[in-house]
DNA sequence: ACTATTTCCTGGATGC
DNA sequence: TGCATCCAGGAAATAG
């Protein structure tokens, strides 16, 4: 259950190992699921590029491609509609420009996975055994493949021209206070529901969520719009707080999760409440029952609540 | 415009 | 031992 520290370490480390690497060829599962593109849309954006980047959003990892064809007409039917935008308010000319230049045409694009629960991306090397649930396999020029396997097949992978992607939902650890708080405002829903809305902030699942309210001492059914200010602050500190901590000791190994070598992490070691039920609160020593039910589990904090 | 519920998917755990 | 059922859970789709 990759969240927003794991999917961060598992960037980093396919950034440390195949920053620069160039895509030779890919093979993708004849299962077209995990494939929010077409496979072949996706083959020819993947093919023959270099990876110049690799970071996350939220929690989806991309990887910035660039690719040098050889020079070729721009024809007016391959002007993307990002160009068209970015060309409107100058009148037409700019793109009349564009097409008029003759050099190497440089496409960036982008590929963007997400590895929903089970999803993981492996640098390996060829002789390697391909594991079952194995949807897609790019060979790399340094001689390594980057697998992505995925058995639960919930996972998502697509391919953007450069730019066009975006999740909406701000990144927790850069947004400030008011903005924060904002987020939040007239919303009904639990307070747990707002945290791990996407469109509201990024990245944060259930266990950072459950993590982040426990230390602020906000009960996740609390609605959004009732929190005062006051523990509004609480909480967008504990959620920086307890993302930085999870992503400096490498994330949360609950179930399967390895990095990108396979290492584990070691945050589930400092889980205050997530999968604690049943053990005493570790401030007021009750028992952390549970509420709730099929997928929507929440620890049910005790006394020292709020 | 929101919010709540259902659906997808498989392996591991549990129950009889 | 074997078979059925439950459960985890992110996010898109659907319903209210």
């Amino acid at each position: 259950m990759p969240e927003l520290p794991e999917v961060e370490t598992i960037a980093r480390g396919l950034a440390q190992r195949i920053t620069g690497d160039v895509i030779e060829s890919v093979w993708l599962g004849e299962k077209p699921e995990p494939l929010k593109s077409p496979a072949r849309e996706m083959a020819e954006v993947l093919e023959r590029s270099r990876i110049t980047t690799v970071r996350r959003m939220g929690k989806h990892i991309v990887f910035d491609l660039q690719r040098e064809n050889v020079a070729r007409a721009l024809s007016p039917a391959k002007v993307t509609p990002r160009m068209r935008r970015g060309s409107a308010n100058k009148s037409g000319l700019a793109a009349r420009t564009v097409q008029a230049q003759v050099r190497p045409e440089r496409t960036q694009a982008q590929w963007i996975v997400h590895l929903g629960m089970t999803g993981r991306l492996q640098v390996c090397d060829p002789q390697a055994e391909i594991l079952k649930h194995t949807h897609a396999v790019l060979k790399l020029a340094s001689g390594r493949e980057l697998r992505f396997v995925d058995p639960r097949r919930f996972g998502r992978l697509s391919v953007a021209q450069a730019g066009d992607f975006n999740v909406g939902g701000v990144e927790p650890l850069e947004v400030e206070l008011d903005h924060f708080g904002e987020l939040f405002h007239g919303r009904k829903t639990p307070i747990k529901s707002a945290l791990l809305n996407q469109k509201l902030l990024r990245g944060v699942g259930n266990i950072y969520a459950d993590e982040s309210l426990f230390r602020a001492g906000i009960r996740p059914r609390r609605r959004a719009s009732s929190i005062s200010h006051e523990h509004l602050r609480k909480l967008f500190l504990s959620v920086k707080e307890v993302l930085q901590e999870a992503i400096a000791l490498g994330g949360s190994s609950i179930s399967d999760y390895v990095d990108a070598d396979g290492e584990e992490g070691f945050f589930q070691l400092q889980h205050r409440v997530y999968g604690r039920e049943g053990n005493p609160c570790l401030v007021c020593k009750t028992p952390i029952k549970r509420v709730g039910s099929r997928g929507r589990r929440s620890p049910c904090f005790p006394q020292c609540r709020r």
